[in-house]
RNA sequence: GCCACCUUAGCUCAGCGGUAGAGCGGUGCUUUCGUAAAGCACAGGUCGUGGGUUCAAGUCCCACAGGUGGCUCCA
């Protein structure tokens, strides 16, 4: 047998060989790190045979540092290992705490691992200390993962008399897969310790599980279906040290408080009323600003680009979504219909801007020489979101999107496409989104719920592909994404505790010009049906100022910020220097957002409060300044610039503006 | 919508059967101050809402509303 090594080179064995043998010829120190095994390209236990000739990586534990953090990155499959395992000793401690638990699934996950749980007993976190003890004795054992193998229906019978369903279901699902076996992992030895159906791989013994924590309790489903049996799904996580674990707590507070729900009650931006309604949210007078901002930065590029600025109401009469299709389609995620006194008229707040906008272009012939007609609006829409999604900025209820309708001749789609996906490119990059993923979303072939012609849809499918390669973007694909009318490109982002959110989207329909019937007429003095590009760069303007919150904890650049500078006069014998100060910022070209604190305090503490406030230029004002016609700048991240002329200050912000710069400030 | 947890002053939170608390914020006074919080005083709460248990309920129980974390959903 030949087993190729990573570096390339060859060992040969005569028998069947483990990794864990593999690594201990290697060397002691390999085979005392070793806890798992690539085994080309599987991840696998240490201790499985290798049979035939194949390539190996041995997974090896992380080195660690003097203050116990692991050194660079963590290989991710060691991680893999060391949570799945955890998964395990959870669950036993679990078993051992319910008797009555039934098991389901535990898989590890980004940042840990989970294990569903059937138990009619709440687990509250109350409960963790107790699960955590449980385990912590399970790991001081350093018992032995052992992996044992029964034939499907030997083990099938077993599962049966045991009578948990979820495995069962389990066994099968991995049989109906191909299974040729059911493996089952004893933490210690069969038929002498806790033992679960479970495909692997595991770390060689529970001691390689350093630190870990149960972090939350939820609830889920079987077969993630809310008809089915409800699961407790208990999360928790695992380092290979107890320093990785506390650091990883440490960043998960760090991330807290970047959370816009918290930064945008502290900076004033906006707040949710009960009694205005859930997921309905009221813009405060910074929050306002900065909104403001935003729109006109974007309206600015709309007219560069050749957009046309519309305005539509927020109700449109039901026969309207009825003829887009939007209705009774998503009836139970709207409002429900407002009934007319006087008539049996119904009318629907808009859940979408579309059908307006079709309605636009549909009020005048169109020439193919006037196409592409661009409508664009910040189109406010409401959608009734069940009350538990909803949340912050990022899931409300009324929102409002940077929305615009593209009307083209089928020739021009290409073209058009491309230039609204570099359109979203530039505002992401403006803000300084880098990790922004790029999702291709398509239909799902065996579903039902896409409406139009397969071979429009394949032909949207193509173009869009075409277009994201064309323009050297990379991105995923994912069936069963698209909109009902036709498929979209996501721009998809992740909130500071990791929730992924769109942002920006831009969609293919071929399906509204047709139930619209909108046309145009072609160089060929014929009628033709035009497409028609739906897009949002922002995607909505309430989560887009929720991410940016985040991105920037509340620390905006200098041409966003809502108040840019704040003018702190050292004692109020020099208010009306800094009044002056005020004015003249207030006065220059960009209009400066300016307030003057004259607050009986001293500067000390108005520096504090700005600082807090995350002014990104606090102006100290006092005699020396008043004289020399100055102002003290300090910077809310440098710290105190020194004394410069008001004018060149105002020169340098002005350029600071214009030139939409920006840095990522640290919390 | 489902499950768990949470809801006390504008904000952050303590109090967990026996007459409502702190810090910050607010207001007033003193201080007139040069780069991350000067001092003192005062105001502010039917403890989310409605029921119940109890001699007595922020405190225990139930329902509802809102929030948080998940699940499901997301045109």
């Amino acid at each position: 047998m030949r087993i190729t090594l990573p570096d390339g080179s060859v060992r040969e064995y005569a028998q069947p060989v483990t990794a864990g043998q593999v690594a201990a010829d290697i060397g002691a120190g390999l085979a005392k790190a070793a806890i798992g095994a690539k085994v080309s390209g599987v991840l696998t236990d240490l201790h499985r045979p290798i049979t035939a000739d194949a390539t190996l990586a041995i997974v090896t534990k992380p080195r660690q540092d003097k203050q116990g953090l692991s050194k660079g990155e963590v290989d991710p499959d060691a991680l893999y290992l060391l949570r799945h395992s955890t998964a395990h000793v959870m669950a036993e401690a679990v078993c051992r705490l319910w008797p009555d638990a039934k098991l389901a699934y535990g898989p590890p996950v980004d940042s840990g691992f989970y294990y569903d749980i059937a138990l009619e007993t709440p687990i509250s976190s109350d409960d963790f200390p107790r699960i955590e003890a449980e385990m912590k004795k399970i790991v001081e054992e350093n018992r032995p993962f052992t992996r044992y193998e029964l034939p499907p229906e030997e083990g099938m019978g077993r599962l049966k008399a045991e009578g948990n369903k979820y495995k069962i279901d389990n066994a099968q699902r991995a049989i109906a897969g191909g299974a040729k076996s059911l493996s089952w992992y004893a933490t210690g030895q069969p038929n002498a310790n806790w033992e679960d159906l479970c495909m692997g791989p595991h770390v060689p013994a529970t001691g390689a599980i350093a630190a870990f924590k149960v972090t939350s309790v939820a609830s889920s489903h079987w077969h993630g279906d809310v008809n089915s049996d409800r699961f407790q799904r208990l999360y928790g996580t695992a380092f290979f040290s107890q320093a990785d674990l506390e650091q990883h707590q440490k960043l998960q507070e760090e991330a807290k408080q970047r959370d816009h729900r918290l930064i945008g009650t502290k900076l004033g931006l906006f707040t949710i009323d009960e009694q205005v309604g859930q997921g309905l949210i009221l813009w405060k007078p910074r929050g306002g600003m900065l909104r403001t901002i935003l729109e006109d930065f974007l309206r600015a590029k709309l007219i560069e680009l050749d957009y046309s600025l519309v305005y539509t109401p927020n109700i449109g009469k039901i026969d309207l979504y009825k003829t887009s299709g939007h209705y009774p389609y998503y009836a139970d995620s709207q409002f429900p219909p407002i009934k007319m006194r006087d008539s049996d008229d119904e009318y629907l707040l808009k859940p979408m801007n579309c059908p307006h906008h079709c309605k636009i272009y549909a009020s005048d012939p169109h020439s193919y020489r006037d196409l592409p007609v661009r409508l664009a609006e910040f189109g406010t829409v409401y959608r009734f979101e069940q009350s538990g999604e909803l949340s912050g900025l990022t899931r409300v209820r009324g929102f409002t999107q940077d929305d615009a309708h593209i009307f083209c001749t089928h020739e021009q789609v290409p073209g058009e496409f491309a230039a609204t996906i570099q359109l979203v490119q530039f505002v992401f990059k403006t803000f300084g989104f880098n990790d922004v993923h790029i999702r291709l979303s398509l239909r799902d072939p065996s579903s039902d719920k896409y409406v139009g012609d397969p071979r429009n849809w394949e032909r949207a499918e193509s173009q869009l592909r075409q277009v994201l390669r064309d323009l050297g973007m990379s991105f995923t694909e994912a069936a069963g994404e698209a909109a009902f009318y036709g498929p979209k490109v996501d721009f998809i982002v992740r909130d500071v505790i990791g929730r992924k959110w769109q942002l920006g989207t831009v969609q293919l329909d071929y399906n509204l010009p047709e139930r619209f019937k909108l046309e145009y007429v072609g160089q060929d003095n014929a009628t033709h049906r035009p497409a028609m590009i739906h897009r949002a760069p922002f995607g909505s303007m309430e989560r887009f100022t929720g991410i940016l919150i985040e991105h920037y904890a509340g620390a905006f650049p200098l041409w966003i910020s809502p108040e840019q500078f704040r003018v702190l006069p050292v004692s109020d014998k020099f208010n009306e220097y800094a009044m002056k100060v005020h004015a003249a910022l207030k006065g220059a070209d960009f209009r400066g957002r300016a307030t003057v604190d004259l607050s009986n305090e001293r500067v000390n503490a108005k520096i504090k409060v700005a600082q807090d406030d995350k002014v990104p230029y606090m102006l100290v004002v006092g005699g020396r300044d008043q004289e020399a016609g100055t102002v003290s700048v300090r910077d809310r991240v440098r710290g105190d610039l020194g004394a410069m002329p008001l004018a060149a200050f105002i020169e340098k912000a002005g350029r600071e503006i214009a030139s939409h710069g920006g840095e990522i400030v640290k919390v």
